[in-house]
DNA sequence: CAACTGAATGTAACCGTTTACATCCAAAGG
DNA sequence: CCTTTGGATGTAAACGGTTACATTCAGTTG
């Protein structure tokens, strides 16, 4: 390419970046040569010289449906006008493959948003440099060492289960998210606390197995069919499991809101389309990637700022019909 | 780091890459060293190196839900395995942009999955080397010069269509998708041809516009209202959009499917837990990623093959009672 | 015991850029 | 007419690895 224009490989990276040390002539005249020629510029050669990829990564556990798609539109979206690409990893992560995964980007991020569940500050210290910019999504047990941010799951639960126990109900069951998930846990924390706060005898009894499928909200429900003394009340963990519960409680005949009282958590799309329309607890998923990432983007940008934020993002109560609050 | 453990950086290198040319002892003296150090490779100075990136681009327009994360969940899970990673551009991309987020990912990565309303071959000529490893994922007029694979949209609405025909209808509209749309025009195409078939009088009248929204389901149900002689069934270019549909029928006193028929498309997980449950058209959209990763794959790994090939995942009715051809 | 062999290691070129520094050259100043 | 100056360009050293080829050095082999 170089040769092709007559002139030396400097020139050429000085007309290609619009750099002001070249003339206008010879900007051009490269240029010309360079499209003839179907010159393109090599990004991992750059990056490699400026040592800046302009790439976050961005490793997610595999989760599905609507979060995974917001949260990343998020990420994208305001880590994009900043001139960023993701790369992203969305496989299951146990330790060994988180560790894994991080490696193989090294060198070719600058910086890590992380999720996941089984994420622990050794690891990372073990993998990355002291100081490589990480951001903390949604994991639990942040480590102090690092930049975080969560859904106020512990708190959208509690809101939620209180709302319940307020409309004078006193069975109030929970179906919960996936074992060992960290929003599940959360959210099951909080259902504990608001029972406990509003004087309800602990029941493990209520509290039923689920895995944020529809398929699992259903089975909690034909579950309770057996109970001697049903629920009245249901919290599910999300709005899938609501409305997988949403169609067993029709099948069974049992009429929402006037049998039974039900609430979700996530307030997804559809939770105002389903009849009777769901109460759900509302999170801003996509803020929640955009936050992160512009808390990422921060320290990339920016200087090194040794302060760790540690933010969570709120999860409001919304009201509709299903939880029987509403006039009919 | 070689001065360190007293070896040449070219024995770092085959003791880090498991080469059979280092001894043992050397290989576990400089994985000492490397981890005394906290020496990890760089993958950005490797590729450039080795000339492979082991990154695949994966250029997505801006869409939502569900359709994002299943289409990249199928493309990691095929690619993941192999040792590749996946670099996501998700921004809305008109013709420039997209030429731009190409070109940035030059050097960057060994091949790419396009998915863009915009492709037009003209673009990716000018953008990359002939040659380069590219397959498009349900792309308009695709050039028969890339390899392509698409979703049978055409297919499934008219599947549905001709149910619905079959099921007696007459006056059949549809709620169409996000105008300018691929699979939305897509899906029109199919349902025009399925009442040319069945010898129903085209009649615009009974082509609504919608966005794929839930909202301009329950929209244009709204707007029917105000017909003449009212549609009998309703074929929404969508589920959400059918969902939505269902709610404003329901708000109108309208019996689905007694007074009306109702079907989708896609076939969200959803579909099957709404009242009544949906009929819709399912599609495999974790597969249609599976499938276009592997042949990205292949053409990776394998030698050039220089046949092109086109494949459409199949789309397939799945009757539920929203149709009104099931039993109550 | 010298020559040969082959496995382990070292040397240095290369991947495709950027960039500090050196060089060149025309215009301006003395 | 000989400096000086400064803008445009060239040179070469990074960046951090891989790898063809050269080298070394043990253990055969004749």
């Amino acid at each position: 390419m170089a040769r092709a224009a007559g002139v030396s490989v400097a020139t050429v990276s000085r007309a290609v970046n619009d750099s002001s040390l070249v003339t206008d002539a010879t900007r051009q005249h490269v240029a010309a040569i360079a499209r003839r020629l179907g010159y393109m510029p090599h990004g991992g050669a750059r990056s490699l010289a400026t040592r800046r990829t302009h790439t976050i990564g961005v490793l997610l556990p595999d989760l599905y449906g609507e979060f995974f798609s917001e949260v990343i539109r998020g990420i994208d979206l305001t880590v994009r006008p900043a001139g960023y690409h993701c790369l992203v990893s969305s496989a299951r992560h146990n330790g060994a493959q988180l560790e894994a995964a991080l490696r193989s980007m090294l060198g070719r991020v600058d910086g890590v948003i992380l999720m996941s569940p089984e994420f622990s500050g050794e690891i990372s210290r073990r993998t990355l440099h002291a100081g490589f910019p990480v951001v903390l999504l949604n994991c639990p047990s942040p480590d102090p060492a690092f930049d975080s941010l969560t859904i106020a799951n512990y708190e959208g639960a509690y809101g939620m289960v209180r709302h319940l126990a307020e409309l004078g109900h006193r069975r109030i069951a929970i179906i919960q998210g996936a074992a060992g998930n960290f929003d599940a846990t959360e959210r099951l924390r909080g259902y504990r606390a608001a029972m406990r706060d509003a004087e309800l005898a602990p029941d493990v009894g209520l509290e039923f197995a689920g895995d944020f499928t529809e398929e699992s909200g259903a089975e909690a429900v034909r579950a309770m069919h057996e109970m001697p003394d049903r629920p009245t009340a249901i919290f599910a963990a999300n709005d899938s499991m609501a409305i997988g519960a949403l169609a067993a409680l029709r099948e069974a005949g049992i009429s929402v809101p006037d049998q039974m009282s039900l609430g979700g958590f996530d307030d997804i799309p559809m939770a105002r389309y389903v009849t009777p329309a769901l109460t759900s607890v509302h999170v801003d998923i996509s803020a929640l990637g955009e936050r992160t990432a512009a808390r990422l983007l921060a320290k990339l940008e920016g200087p090194a700022d040794a302060r760790r934020i540690r933010h969570t993002v709120p999860a409001t109560l919304v009201v509709r019909r299903s939880c029987g609050a509403l006039p009919n």
